[in-house]
DNA sequence: CCCGATCGTAATAAAGCTGTCACATTTCTT
DNA sequence: AAGAAATGTGACAGCTTTATTACGATCGGG
């Protein structure tokens, strides 16, 4: 098993390759994001361990290319203490699990073995749903084989349902995944953009896709 | 599915209740150790969520109470810092996950749901009764592979109801469960509700799963 | 600088839920 | 079998939640 380990911190990454390699692991070490990046393209690794800031590249910049370039291995973002919506933000762009900065050592091996007995979770390119199309890398939805003209903030928002679909999603799930609130509840955003994305995904069309569900939140479904 | 918040920051506890309250869970709120302690043994809840840092009784204090007496239900510890030993202390005094604040709602809910999914003592996340089925998780509901339309109170009942299956659930005890009330007994909210959710549950289909035992209250199963 | 697109806020309208009530129906008692 | 008690039923109204529309601020090009 094959691990890289992107991290400027020589003490950390020392830190891990001892740890790791102590547990059987063959490790890695890149120093900043763009080294990273060569490596993971170039050679087969099996995980990745991936500081957030890093020089070059930051992680998420690492991850989004890593990605693009359709390499599926698992990723473990080391987020710095505090920073609450980075771990979101990597989710949603593909990490896996992450762990917060400082840490002990064995919660790390525990959550590499955990990455690594889950097998390879692929990112979803593009979702589709009855005659929505959703290509998530290109930032493009079709309906019925026609081009949805949606902004920035709609598509983000269609994905987030997009990617629960089935399932009702809550305002505070989609507050905290589209914008960056935590608390803030006084605002109805959430609803207007619904709103405004209905205009584009469902009016011109017969059957809804996007369905409410009262004290709840909203469901991306086809069925009735 | 019945959660206790133990948390003093108004803020943060009001958060949690209105978005667990979406993700259809029923919350209740203790504002500092002593309470959230009385509470806890008082009632029966599915799962407890707990600051470390709140006035009276800490929350290491409150944990290995509510151990003591024997109480066994999935506890996720809020610790301030980031300080890895607290952690581990945590761990050790038998909380079963922890989560560093601030933290994303969603990284919460994601944890909610495992401790819940999670044994032992297993906790029920579905239901299953004749054709009937409930996802006590998912807030859903289906009879003989249908959706079952059902408004957040009905659903409420609906698992009152079948969190006892087989036993008579008398008017009290449902309308303590589902709605706050003590004794309000000039009213027929209760008698009006089950109407409502006979009308979805049990009208459409032949056969009958709600019965009503006069002087008694209501069972929910499948023979006669 | 102006223009148009985008996005958040706020005000208003619409929809849906839930408790109450009046009355119907059933069940039990005597 | 009659009356009383318990339960079922349908309609209604208040209230909360959601939908819709309009407005204004901000931003990035031409």
């Amino acid at each position: 098993m094959r691990i890289l380990v992107i991290e400027d911190e020589i003490k950390t990454a020392k830190f891990l390759q001892k740890g790791l390699g102590e547990a059987g692991f063959v490790v890695d070490l890149a120093a900043d994001g763009l080294d990273g990046l060569y490596m993971a393209q170039g050679m087969e690794f099996d995980l990745i361990i991936l500081d957030v800031m890093i020089p070059n590249l930051d992680g998420w910049q690492v991850l989004t290319q890593l990605r693009k370039s359709g390499r599926q291995m698992p990723v473990l973002f080391l987020t710095a203490r505090d920073a609450v919506h980075e771990r979101v933000r990597g989710f949603e762009l593909g990490a896996d699990d992450y762990l917060v900065k400082p840490f002990a050592f064995s919660e790390l091996l525990a959550r590499v073995r955990s990455l690594l007995r889950r097998g390879p979770p692929r990112v979803e390119e593009a979702i589709r749903l009855a005659d929505l199309e959703i290509d998530l890398l290109r930032q493009r939805a079709t309906r019925a084989g026609q081009r949805l003209e949606l902004t920035s903030k709609e598509f983000l928002l269609l994905s987030v349902l997009a990617r629960r679909a089935g399932e009702v999603v809550s305002r505070t799930l989609i507050a905290e995944s589209v914008w960056d609130m935590n608390f803030d509840s006084d605002t109805n955003v959430v609803d207007v953009s619904v709103r405004r994305l209905r205009s584009k995904v469902d009016d011109p069309f017969p059957v809804k896709l996007i369905h409410t569900v009262r004290g709840a939140g909203y469901v991306l479904e086809s069925e009735a």
